[in-house]
RNA sequence: GGGUGGUUAGUUCAGAGGAAGAACGCUUCCUUGACGCGGAAGAGGUCGCAGGUUCGAGUCCUGCACCACCCACCA
């Protein structure tokens, strides 16, 4: 791999690096996890993506924050397991198969079960795999040797296990139920894919008469169809003005039925008229109303979203048309007395988008209350942390209310359920393995149940059932409970909290000690990226055209906790332009080195201020960028990283360094720079190392800092050597604003960048003697003036020069040919009055006894310095003033 | 109805008790031998509104407004 060894192109080209490096680590097994290891372990698994998938944005950032993660621990000395595998993702995968059909004219009924089941394998084993090779692309440092699949082998036992033991603890059972129908997939849906959205509909007013008299009920419906099915109407027990109504019999409209007024409190009184009509078929509340009361069922539309037989002459027609029809014939029968504007919100199918239905059927369901009282206890205990807190309470609300979890799924794609009906005497057989008769009466000719489960119900249980569970392996008990997890706030629910409680359950541990929840990945106005929208940017996309570690870092960079991540190409951009930054900065201390990057020493004596000053800095980065990367604050790390390496080293150090560099301050300088040179790229290549592994590993090779992986280094420590800090930083500041103010004053003078100033005087505090004299080769190199005196009490040369006074002192810029004295004075002038006004400021504060006796000594005192300076400084800028007035 | 987050420079966002910061954009200047994917210097903010605590408030407290999002069986 020496080949790149100090051959840097000019600038920074991703391409032919990444995969190379990708290659690279995958032969060193750099990846792997070693439960035989001696070091501790830090373990992950990887939140499953869904087979079908292709990576997007919210993948990238996942896994980048997983890989920073990871890699980080690796270089801490960690034995790190980061377990990768993808999820069955029963209805999308089904979708997606069944479309691929349908464009060769085929149904999976055409096919039958089985045949369909073996073409989604198929298609599995010929598609699934793309969203593994792109994580691969992006980096990811998984150890896909240890590759899992929800519907592997190990993976389907452990679903067993689990489901039987639940059966027979009674957590899991099976019942009629009203539950949310997909007429598109055919399918049950659990609560959670259910997606409600706001929408403008109608609220009509229909009249039901009285069997006895004339007149009748009004009720409000949004759903006029379904007055087919309805089986009562009913008012709250407290409203009395429909209080006579109570026992009285109406005909329901269109199908002439006879049904009772009742009372119930579901009743909100104050909604509509206060009559509700009960549809125990159609609708979850009237379900239960009508389990209350004793009311019969009449199913009206059927699993297809059509109206059947018991609709009477509505019968095959879709629901919407049949609304349609109903409120037609409702109207010319005189019963539609009213239609009124609603906003209510709409269930829809969180796969399809169709309107879900709510459908009596009959259906698995785990009795969650049990396992969510413990979820709750490991939180509330601190078993588990969520980051960022907030998370927290959001998980809490949730778990609080939890309802029953309807686990199976109508479809042929997933884990089936292993229950076994019999028809000779009807009970059911749930069992691990295959039954070959009933276990209550030997009947041979059981029935598996044709349902699939929930694809969710494996992924809850992917942290130890992609360990093995549940055989006791090697693994299991060293990687679980698993360090951290990552993932995303849209799937606490579905995922995170079920994860909890299946693994409280099962392995009476929490499945993760921490639950790093992070931001979603908007486009750059704020708004979801979707496919429909357009405003999709592909990580993919990205890659190709700025590689994977502009990519990565961008979006660490953005990652402020609580936030979420607004991207463009345009911040994309700005990293990428940092990555060459880096390249170049690269590439001139390279050719500084001279080929000489291992065992270098550093001869403190022969080292400068500027040199004191990186390495304190460096210190403090590495202690900063470790904090951070521990608390999980990865845009506070990479800006930390990004602002060190551009702001200090580059802009300052590197140009400082430059004349040593080149020899011209002696043997014994230049070596001693260049050991500080390497010293600060060792270290900022392995801090950046993982947020951008690619980038730093082709230049600690073209460095030949070591002929291993960076991900085999340690990760940096301050070296903890005396660099006189913090006098170094105040020094070097002061330095940093002398330049700066002189820099100024070229700009100010209208003096070309390039062209040399003769002179600069300056006039200095006591004490800030030294310091400038010995550096004044640096300070001329800066500024770029050919001359720098020291003087003391040095009025400006008339008409000669401009000023600046700071803190530190007065600096006099000569140039060559008058100035404009009036401008000048005009310039100092406003200086003074911005300066002025500060001090009274100060004058006001050190007059209050209150801010003198309460606030910190601290504080006061540099109050009092603060006034004492900046009266110095107004002296002498009247000083200068008054001059320039008489050399007028 | 319940809950969470946000409101700081033109834009996107840091900052969480002691004199307002960054990036991008903008203005002026510069092909100096790492980098024009660069360098230097600038302009730009009563830190959503109203009270309060404090010697001192983007920063803490209480209201309010607006913008997002989540949850809920809103006929």
């Amino acid at each position: 791999m020496s080949e790149t060894r100090g051959n840097l192109g000019k600038s920074y080209d991703p391409r032919p690096i990444e995969d190379k490096w990708y290659a690279w680590w995958l032969e060193r097994r750099l990846f792997e996890g070693n439960p035989d290891a001696e070091k501790p372990p830090f373990s992950i698994v990887i939140p499953p993506p869904n087979v079908t998938g292709s990576l997007h944005m919210g993948h990238a950032l996942n896994n980048t924050l997983q890989d920073i993660q990871c890699r980080y621990k690796r270089m801490q000395g960690y034995d790190v397991l980061w377990l990768p595998g993808t999820d069955h993702a029963g209805i999308a995968t089904q979708n997606v198969v069944e479309r691929h059909l349908a464009n060769q004219g085929i149904s999976r009924h055409d096919l039958g079960r089985e045949a369909f089941v073996d073409k989604v394998w198929e298609w599995k084993e010929q598609y699934g795999n793309r969203i593994v090779n792109q994580l691969k692309k992006l980096g990811a440092s998984c150890d896909w040797n240890r590759e899992r699949f929800t519907m592997d082998e190990g993976l389907s036992k452990a679903v067993r296990a689990v489901f039987v033991r639940l059966y027979k603890e009674g957590l899991i059972y099976r019942g009629k139920y009203i539950i949310n129908w997909c007429p598109r997939c055919q399918t049950a849906l659990s609560d959670l894919e259910v997606e409600h959205q706001e929408s403008s509909g109608n609220l009509y007013h229909v009249l039901y008469r009285f069997v006895d008299a004339d007149g009748g009920v009004t009720v409000a419906t949004t759903r006029p169809e379904t007055i087919l099915g309805d089986v009562a109407i009913a008012i709250h027990p407290r409203d009395e003005k429909n209080r006579d109504l109570v026992g009285r019999s109406v005909l329901v409209p269109l199908v002439g039925r006879v049904i009772p007024i009742i009372e119930d409190p579901m009743v909100d009184p104050e909604f509509g008229t206060g009559c509700v009509k009960i549809t125990p078929a159609h609708d979850p509340n009237d379900f239960l109303v009508g389990q209350r009361h004793g009311l019969e069922s009449i199913q009206v539309i059927d699993s297809e979203g059509k109206m059947n037989e018991s609709a009477g002459k509505y019968c095959g027609l879709d629901r919407f048309e049949a609304r349609k029809a109903v409120l037609s014939d409702l109207d010319s029968q005189g019963n539609l007395l009213r239609v009124e504007e609603h906003l209510h919100s709409v269930g829809q199918c969180y796969r399809c988008r169709t309107v879900v239905e709510p459908y009596l059927s009959e259906q698995w369901f785990v009795k969650a209350k049990p396992l969510a009282e413990a979820g709750v206890e490991a939180v509330k205990a601190g078993r588990i942390r969520f980051v960022p807190e907030q998370w927290t309470g959001t998980y809490y609300q949730w778990m609080e209310e939890i309802r029953d979890w309807c686990i199976s799924r109508q479809l042929w794609w997933g884990h089936r359920i292993p229950a076994w009906s019999c028809p000779s005497c009807g009970h059911i057989t749930v069992s691990e393995t295959d039954p070959d008769r009933c276990e209550s009466c030997g009947c041979e000719t059981i029935l598996q149940d044709e349902d699939v489960l929930d694809t969710w119900f494996s992924s809850a249980l992917w942290p130890f059932s992609t360990l093995g569970w549940p055989e006791q392996t090697p693994e299991l008990s060293r990687y679980y409970p698993t360090s951290l997890l990552v993932t995303g706030f849209d799937i606490i629910f579905f995922w995170v909290a079920r994860m909890i409680m299946m693994g409280l359950h099962f392995m009476k541990e929490v499945p993760f000690r921490d639950t790093y929840i992070h931001a979603l990945v908007r486009d750059e106005t704020g708004q979801k990226m979707s496919k429909s929208k357009g405003n999709v940017i592909d990580p993919l996309d990205i890659i190709d055209q700025y590689g994977a570690d502009a990519l990565r870092l961008t979006l660490a960079a953005l990652t402020v906790q609580g936030r979420d991540i607004l991207l463009s190409t345009n911040r994309i951009e700005t990293f990428r332009f940092f990555l060459n930054k880096l390249w170049n900065a690269s590439r001139l201390a390279l050719a500084s080195l001279e080929g000489k990057t291992r065992d270098r020493r550093i001869e403190p004596l022969s080292l400068r201020l500027h040199d004191r000053w990186i390495l304190t800095r460096l210190d403090e980065v590495i202690l900063e960028t470790t904090r951070d990367l521990d608390g999980y604050f990865f845009g506070e790390a990479a800006k930390l990283l990004y602002d060190f390496v551009w702001g200090e080293l580059c802009d300052w150090y590197l140009e400082m360094a430059k004349p040593a560099l080149r020899g011209e301050e002696g043997e014994s300088r230049k070596e001693t720079t260049q050991g500080v040179l390497c010293r600060v790229f060792e270290s900022v290549l392995k801090l950046l190392h993982p947020f951008i592994p690619f980038l730093t590993e082709e230049l600690w090779h073209a460095f030949n800092f070591s002929d291993r992986s960076m991900q085999e280094e340690e990760w940096p420590k301050p070296d903890g050597e005396e660099k006189g800090s913090p006098v170094c930083l105040e020094q070097m500041a002061a330095f940093q604003e002398a330049v700066r103010a002189i820099r100024n004053l070229r700009a100010e003078a209208r003096l070309a960048p390039q062209k040399t100033a003769p002179l600069v005087r300056a006039d200095l505090k006591e004490g800030l003697e030294p310091l400038f004299r010995e550096n004044s080769d640096l300070l001329k190199l800066l500024c770029r003036i050919e001359r720098f005196e020291i003087t003391s009490r040095n009025a400006p040369s008339p008409g000669k020069s401009l000023s600046a006074v700071l803190p530190q002192g007065s600096f006099y810029l000569e140039v060559e040919g008058l100035i404009d004295i009036d401008a000048e004075i005009g310039r100092l002038k406003q200086e003074m009055d911005k300066l002025a006004a500060d001090l009274e400021r100060s004058r006001a504060k050190l007059a209050n006894v209150q801010f003198v006796t309460n606030a910190p000594a601290e504080v006061v005192g540099k109050e009092r310095e603060r006034l004492q300076e900046g009266e110095a400084r107004i002296l002498r800028i009247k000083e200068n003033i008054q001059s320039l007035s008489v050399g007028e």
